[in-house]
RNA sequence: GGGAUCUUAGCUCAGCUGGGAGAGCAUCUGCCUUACAAGCAGAGGGUCACAGGUUCGAGCCCUGUAGGUCCCACCA
């Protein structure tokens, strides 16, 4: 079966033809099944609006290697795919296009815009989809889910009306962080706190002295970084501790511009040391100042328009831009001789993540989830290793998150989402219920308004993990696949996304939703650069899965790289992927091109100890990658596989046997060679398989059968029958004697052509043996005409050039070519680095507590290397006498 | 201000519970050897940031210092 392969590997044409095969044989679909043991991975639903970018590209990679893995090894493997409606990021970006044709939100009313979503989420939602699908996903795509399904939908209005019911959820006025620009109230994890460079403004208040008159000589003076919102203060507060201020507590102040009188507060918020030690109070627009107003009763002045214009409790400048205004207070302030100065500040500004706009602290109305109760399972789980996350080092920002979570606030005032279930009556009723009340239950009125709002985007992700599911029905795969098993994505969500899942798993579950958390870092550009669009600097894994492969895309990404570090993207490195691919290519069709056209027929194979080596070799290959990758050390795993099928496999085994192949004599010895290729060829593509699904299936299927996959094949297990000690001995010290030759020719400068008489001196039995096995090596790998194995140096002549190796010294006479100096030399250095190794060995060993305390295993290790080096020492110290004489 | 993390070959990074420093790329030398020049054979290159400490033994554990990155935090 000889069969025809193309020199280099293209993966063009090779992978969607094999991704349509796995398709069409159903092998991602996964159903219950109680014979089977399940493993479940949920996808971290990509976005509608997005485009498959490096971070998809890798935290893909490493779920399907999981779940890859997992199929193989006969769990059932389910991986739930599904996508995200990602309610602000996506009306984002169809109001930036409607913008374009110049219609606004408001020309389509509600309705006309969610049908517009709608398109959007059908043109786009797919586009994702078939990215992933590119990257080589297994995902039960079946079973593909939205975040506004009516599944999902369903989760969503049975959460809130549940968690409603408890107390949990709740509706009040309270600050919250105001985005201007998008016109929606968002939550503390959304908020991006980034050093800006801005002034302190120092500015007084007169004092109004006891008959009610505005002094002209006492003020209290201050500092703040937002000027305009003097608009809305309401009070001036100090230490009750400070010294210097306690005769004015209680006294009031007159505020310059709006004459709105001002009472003097004490409140220990306050620090003495920092500026004056006075703080203005502006209880609307500031969250400390909001806690300050509640303990003194002050009120709350809400200056602002949502847009960030002054309203009309700003006086004369309503209808400015918040800056617009600070400019024109500053301005009047100096003018009425009230600015003190101005100081350059550079200080931490809260900006959107989205668009980064600076946030507006506003007093509104909003709907929030109270933390408190439901976050302690979700911190007893991590603490007690219920749940696990990878690597340990992100529980501290885990926790540092749970210890100081805040209530959620979860309306959004946008219209792409999951709307809120509550609904008002003009009586003041409010009634929070999965379907629209028909009357209201306290007047009877039956027009109720529903409330506007929708809910935060990462509302329905949270229930993602049951939601996809079945739930709120108890389904079989519900009680099958859930909890599952890991969850794969970056640590830029863990707020926003896992910590959320974790307490909704058990809120509503009540189990973890899954039982590891595997971290990966984000893909920078080869400077060290996060990838953004503002830059330019992203990569496109389309283009190089175009361009090298998939399989090449997906060993860069996972290779060198461990748990929750970034990581930089190099060409460099996917050429090396590649060229690993075509590495395998080509021993793969060297394999097949030696196999006889009739099939390989062999059932009893007459191995010979070179065979035995590289089996067992594999053997511990196997245990090795597994363990890795049972503690997801899956760069670690694909390492090992990388240098066994480059080094062992390809360097050294397929050349050992080459004479072998072309020696039709002995056809019993071909055929165990062959049987070996392909045995060992089948496993090393096994292990492979999970990180490079394409390469590995095609090369399976046309050495196997079109009928089988590669995929579903049985996953590689240590045998103890498979473990050959003394013939990885063996070969070993065949390899170092090759290793020797090779150096000592390179370094006498010896071409290839002229071959060279081997002679393999020894006293040893077990060495005698090993290379009179393995004689046949020396011809091809160290370009030996003849290879002697004796007990003395008879026959050989005095100037051939040696090499010592443990138990032997091999001779090689380059007749003519010989220069005695430069051998002396050469063995001379030879002895100084044994006289090194010698030292070290022996100043552990004759330590005293190294003797008393070191393990017997580790002792034992050291005499052994104290005899080989001694044996050694003493063949060059022989071999040097000899040629000084 | 608190915390995390990094500092290992020219570059980018591995190095699991402490037991003789690794990979890829780059550099140098020699090879188009009938699977592969996207390859083969060899070579050079590291006081594992610095200073202490624990230990028979430290790249790995502890303390401190310097520099980089990131996260969190209401200092107006």
């Amino acid at each position: 079966m000889s069969k025809e392969l193309a020199k280099t590997y293209d993966p063009q044409g090779i992978e969607d033809r094999l991704y349509e095969k796995w398709l069409e044989k159903k092998y991602f679909h996964a159903e219950v099944d109680h014979s089977k043991t399940p493993f479940t991975i949920v996808i971290p639903p990509p976005n509608i609006t997005g485009q498959l970018h490096m971070g998809h590209a890798l935290d893909n990679t490493m779920q399907d290697i999981l779940i890859r893995y997992k199929r193989m090894q006969g769990y059932n493997a389910l991986w739930q795919p599904g996508t995200d409606h990602a309610s602000i990021a996506t009306e984002v970006k169809i109001i930036e296009k409607m913008k374009e044709e110049g219609i606004s939100k408001e020309d389509l009313g509600r309705e006309g815009f969610l049908e517009r979503a709608w398109d959007w989420k059908r043109e786009y939602g797919g586009r994702i989809i078939s990215q992933l699908k590119k990257l080589g996903s297994s995902c039960d795509w079946d079973r593909e889910r939205f975040t506004m399904d009516e599944g999902c939908n369903k989760a969503v209005t049975e959460v809130f009306c549940k968690m409603h019911e408890k107390g949990w959820i709740y509706k009040g006025s309270r600050i919250i962080n105001w985005c201007p620009v998008c016109n929606t109230s968002i939550s503390d994890a959304e908020v991006e706190y980034q050093e800006q460079a801005g002034h302190f403004w120092h500015i007084k208040y007169p004092m109004i002295e006891d008959d009610g008159s505005v002094s002209t000589t006492r003020f209290i003076e201050f500092a703040t970084t937002r000027p305009e919102t003097m608009l809305g203060d309401t009070a001036v507060a100090v230490n009750p501790e400070d010294d210097r201020y306690k005769d004015m507590i209680g006294k009031k102040l007159m505020l310059p511009i709006i004459n709105r009188e001002l009472p003097v507060v004490a409140d220990s918020y306050v620090d003495m040391e920092f500026g004056t030690g006075v703080v203005k109070i502006t209880p609307a627009h500031d969250p400390n100042d909001f806690e300050v107003g509640k303990r003194h009763n002050l009120p709350e002045i809400n200056i602002m328009n949502d847009d960030a214009t002054i309203n009309q409790n700003g006086g004369k400048f309503c209808g400015m831009d918040r800056y617009e205004a600070r400019k024109a207070i500053v301005k009047e302030l100096d003018e009425m001789g009230l600015l003190v100065r101005i100081e350059d500040y550079s200080h931490n500004v809260g900006t959107h993540d989205r668009c980064k706009t600076t946030i507006e602290p506003m007093i509104k109305q909003q709907w929030f989830v109270k933390m408190d109760e439901l976050i302690k399972p979700a911190v007893e789980a991590v603490k007690s290793g219920d749940i696990q996350l990878i690597p340990k080092r992100m529980e501290k920002t885990y926790f540092n998150w749970t210890d100081n979570i805040r209530d959620w606030c979860i309306s959004r005032q946008l219209w792409w989402g999951h709307r809120i279930p509550a609904y008002y009556c003009s009586c003041g009723e409010i009634v929070v219920s999965a379907d629209a009340p028909e009357k209201c239950p306290k007047c009877g009125n039956t027009h109720l308004e529903q409330d506007p709002d929708t809910l935060d985007t990462w509302f329905s992700s949270a229930l993602w993990p049951f939601s996809t599911l079945g739930w709120p029905e108890m389904t079989e795969d519900l009680k099958y696949f859930y909890p599952t098993d890991v969850l794969v994505t970056g640590y830029d969500i863990i707020f926003f996304w896992v910590i959320r899942m974790i307490f909704s798993g058990f809120e509503q579950m009540g189990e973890r939703p899954f039982k590891t958390v595997l971290f990966h870092g984000l893909v920078r550009d080869s400077q060290g650069r996060k990838m953004s669009k503002s830059l330019g600097n992203g990569i496109d894994p389309l283009e190089i899965i175009e361009q090298y492969g998939a399989d090449a895309l997906r060993l860069t990404l996972i290779t060198g790289n461990a748990p929750g570090n970034d990581m930089r993207f190099y060409y460099e490195r996917v050429e090396a992927s590649r060229n690993f691919a075509n590495k395998i290519w080509n021993a793969s069709r060297f394999i097949m091109m030696n196999m006889p056209e009739d099939g390989l027929n062999v059932t009893n194979p007459a191995l010979e100890p070179v065979d035995k080596w590289i089996l067992s070799k594999l053997n511990t290959l196997a245990k090795d990658v597994t363990d890795n990758m049972d503690s997801f050390e899956l760069g670690i795993a694909v390492q090992k596989v990388y240098d066994f099928i480059w080094d062992e496999f390809c360097d050294w085994y397929i050349e050992m046997v080459k004479p072998r192949l072309y020696n039709s004599d002995n056809q019993a010895s071909k055929d165990a060679a062959l049987w070996t290729l392909k045995t060992v060829l089948i496993d090393a593509l096994k292990l492979l398989h999970p990180y490079m699904p394409f390469i590995t299936e095609e090369i399976f299927c046309t050495l196997q059968s079109e009928e089988e996959s590669i995929m579903i094949s049985k996953w590689p297990e240590y045998q103890d029958e498979r473990n050959f000690a003394k013939e990885e001995k063996d070969i070993e010290i065949i390899k170092e004697a090759v290793r020797g030759i090779r150096n000592v020719r390179t370094e006498m400068n010896v071409a290839p052509s002229r071959k060279a008489f081997v002679y393999v001196v020894s006293e040893n039995e077990d060495i005698i043996n090993a290379f009179t096995e393995g004689k046949l090596f020396f011809a091809s790998l160290a370009y030996a005409s003849e290879v002697s194995v004796q007990k003395d140096k008879a026959g050989i002549a005095e100037d051939a050039v040696s090499v010592v190796i443990a138990n032997a010294t091999l001779y090689i006479p380059f007749a003519e070519l010989v220069d005695l100096a430069q051998e002396i030399e050469r063995l001379e250095k030879e002895e100084k680095k044994l006289m090194g190794e010698l030292a070290r060995v022996n100043g552990m060993l004759n330590n005293e507590k190294f003797m008393s305390k070191a393990p017997e295993a580790k002792v034992a290790e050291e005499r052994a290397k104290l005899e080989k080096y001694t044996q050694m020492m003493e063949q060059v110290k022989e071999r040097l006498a000899q040629l000084k004489k």
